[in-house]
RNA sequence: UGCGGGGUGGAGCAGUUGGUAGCUCGUUGGGCUCAUAACCCAAAGGUCAUCGGUUCGAGUCCGGUCCCCGCUACCA
């Protein structure tokens, strides 16, 4: 394929909270890199992104924070959109699926596949809430595991027993909208039914096996296990509503109308361009060849850059889409990413452990360099990698500050101080100048073959070889030494830094953008672009450059320790603010509680059941006997710690068989809102066999 | 449970179609002083998670086990 323009969409963040480094360095950041590159080469480039602002979890913010759906994207479609402005990330257009242009055209995707028949209909029953008037999600019911008694199950999965479950299999369903039991109700909707697409779509992701391992290892996952009938509308309000009779108070299901905002931000793109455009051209565009030039024609290479967790979407479900509608392309590669953690944790929104953007720059003014630097370094491009912010300063330092910086600084410190500023004519060239002029010439070819396999981090590193190579240039010719003895070489050996220089700040703007602008600003290096990199001829003997500044500076510990500090506490706030309060049980009366025997006991004897994660087999002295319980306390106490521990024991408890052992009753455990499980116990000594009561 | 990805010197990572391991950072020693105590050279440091198999030869292929991450379909 030798495409004629390329299409690149980074996945639509959804506006329920901001941009985080895990954003930037999965998707945002090395999509960028890539554009920056095609663009550099003169490609034909549109880069398209937006907020994805429909979906149950903005209702639901926005019905706790007191305002309207609206109100919660407007205030993160803002956000977002500013921080990607801020880092450099240069989208043509960062649209919005709140559009008017998008719900049209998701809209009008839909009725295509409808009236094509693509979908088929079908009446389930589904919770629903009357109280919050809605239907419920399964993620949004709790109730009791029916397999493992666990009072705080979702809808969709047991977190204590990781049984998979659906939400009727639950006892005492719970919604955790309002607290209210949930009632049964009919009703339809349209599912496309990816079974009978299965051939097409096998047949899509077979002519990609250049596709990265784990993007194409989760696709041959997803096709072996058989493909099933997903709905692609929901009984909710806030949405693209469903263009069909009989679809009152049902919206576009947010996965399928999602990928659709990258067709209408295309759409968006053109129409605002027009705006800009003179009278002339406004009279003859014609707005939909345009988009369609982009989304229709075989000449488009379309690649989307997503995290891995967006794989099936984009891989399977919106080519299916797009197959079934006819008229599009569909992707040439997904090159996903796997997932950052912070500090050794999953970063994560809800539990404010991350390092955000828009806080980043208050500490690291006009740092974003950085910060690109190091995500890149450190993208988690084949497996989940940590950041650190001892590795973000140790990177700083040492590379950016001491191998790129540095090497810049001192050649046009040397400049200055030997030609007051002006570039001086080489002499003749040695082998060695001759050799490393060579090796130059080849740094452009090598970083665009990583680029070009979406090898961000190797290409990143090639390019800190081309600054090595300046500063082990420097090292052996030493011109300050033959300053005062051989006036020639001193000019050759400087005019050849000073092309270094002019090279490196080419090759980095893909990925150091504001530098590369500061640098070469410093060399007065107008009108050269990627293509001419490599060369040793672009900056000519007697051009003028400007006074030196520090690209980079230091960053020292306190701004460190300062960092790590605001983790650890939002850890700790997290602990009492995430507190969520089940809600209070249904009456009881004390008959039924004195039904209940519990007693104080001591742990004889534990250890841990073979093969499974959680369970500790227990020999407890109950005063009345010694029974064994089987207890799913493993992930926080060591057998061999809680012999002799006291404990309290419902004794009366119907035994039952769990991995094959009979469990005699059930240690009474308090939990905490990290899910973690301490013992009850009296407070004061009472002996084995005691009564709670 | 099933499936996918990963487990390589102190840390972070490369290792193409099998030929006894490379890079960056850190550590140690030396050189240099133009440069933000930065730069350059050299050295130390690995039974490539583990067990078994195929092979003349395996980090690389096959099988078992353990660990981490993700997915498991109505969480975006």
């Amino acid at each position: 394929m030798n495409p004629k323009r390329h299409l690149i969409t980074a996945a639509l963040p959804y506006a329920n909270g901001p941009v985080h480094i895990g954003h930037l360095a999965g998707c945002y950041l090395p999509a960028d890199i890539y554009v920056r590159y095609l663009r550099a080469k003169g490609e034909d480039v549109l880069f398209i992104c937006g907020s994805d602002e429909h979906g149950v979890p903005i209702t639901i913010k926005a019905k706790k924070e007191g305002i309207t759906p609206q109100q919660v994207v407007d205030k993160y479609h803002k956000m977002m959109g500013d921080a990607f402005d801020e880092f450099g990330v240069s989208f043509d257009i960062y649209s919005r699926t709140s559009k008017p242009v998008h719900h049209k055209t998701a809209s009008d995707f839909f009725r295509n596949l409808y009236d094509k028949g693509v979908f088929t209909e079908e009446v389930t029953e589904q919770y629903y809430d009357e109280k919050a008037k809605t239907f419920l999600a399964d993620r949004y019911i709790t109730g009791t595991c029916p397999k493992c008694g666990n009072e705080n199950a979702y809808g969709d999965q047991c977190e204590k027993c990781g049984s998979t479950l659906s939400p009727t299999e639950l006892i005492n369903p719970r919604s955790t909208l309002s607290g209210e039991k949930p009632v049964l109700r009919s009703t339809k909707n349209w599912f496309l039914p990816l079974d009978k697409m299965q051939p097409g779509i096998e047949a899509y992701i077979e002519s990609h096996k250049d596709w990265k391992t784990n993007v194409y290892g989760q696709c041959k996952s997803w096709l072996t296990q058989g493909l099933q009938p997903r709905a692609m509308t929901r009984d909710l309000d806030w949405g693209v509503k469903v263009p069909v009779d009989g679809a009152e108070g049902k919206v576009l299901y947010v996965w399928f109308d999602a990928p659709i905002g990258y067709i209408s931000a295309t759409k968006d793109y053109f129409e605002q361009k027009d705006d800009h455009t003179s009278s002339l051209a406004k009279a003859t565009a014609d707005k939909s060849a345009q988009w369609e030039l982009w989304w229709k024609n075989k000449d488009t290479r379309l690649i989307h850059f997503i995290g891995k967790d967006n794989i099936v979407f984009h891989c399977i479900i919106f080519p299916a889409m797009l197959m079934a509608h006819g008229d599009f392309i569909v992707a040439d590669n997904v090159p996903a990413n796997e997932f950052l953690n912070l500090e050794g944790d999953k970063i994560s929104t809800s539990r404010n452990w991350a390092v955000w953007l828009h806080e980043y720059l208050v500490t690291f003014k006009d740092k974003q360099d950085v910060l690109r630097y190091v995500l890149c370094s450190n993208a988690p491009e084949a497996k989940d990698n940590d950041f650190t912010w001892k590795d973000f300063q140790a990177k700083n330092n040492n590379e950016l500050v001491a191998i790129l910086g540095n090497f810049v600084n001192r050649t046009l410190v040397l400049t200055h101080k030997y030609y007051e500023g002006k570039v001086p004519q080489a002499d003749e060239y040695t082998k060695g100048d001759i050799l490393l002029l060579e090796e130059i010439g080849k740094f452009p070819a090598r970083i665009a073959a990583s680029l070009d396999a979406f090898r961000f981090r190797e290409a990143l590193a090639e390019l800190m070889n081309l600054a090595r190579a300046g500063n082990k240039y420097l090292a052996e010719n030493e011109p300050w030494k033959l300053a005062a003895t051989d006036e020639k070489r001193v000019r050759t050996v400087m005019n050849i830094s000073l092309q270094i220089t002019a090279n490196l700040a080419l090759l980095m703007e893909p990925f150091l953008p504001f530098t590369a602008k500061k640098l070469s600003d410093m060399l007065n290096l107008g009108g050269f672009k990627w293509t001419h990199a490599g060369r040793s001829d672009l900056l000519h003997a007697g051009h003028k450059i400007n006074p030196p500044a520090l690209l980079f500076d230091k960053i020292e510990d306190p701004a460190i320790e300062e960092q790590i500090l605001k983790l650890h506490q939002s850890k700790i706030m997290n602990e009492i603010q995430n507190q969520v309060m089940s809600p209070a049980k249904d009456e009881t009366s004390f008959e039924e509680f004195s039904k209940m025997d519990i007693r104080v006991g001591t742990i004889l004897e534990a250890e841990r059941v073979p093969k499974t994660d959680k369970l500790l087999k227990l020999k407890i002295d109950t005063g009345l006997d010694q029974r064994t319980v089987v207890s799913g306390i493993a992930g926080f106490y060591k057998p061999e710690d809680i012999i002799g521990q006291r404990v309290s024991i419902l004794v009366n408890l119907a035994p039952r068989k769990i991995k094959g052992i009979e469990s005699q009753g059930m240690i009474l455990m308090a939990e905490n809102a990290n899910g973690e499980l301490a013992f009850v116990l009296p407070s004061k000594e009472i002996s084995n066999g005691g009564m709670i009561k």
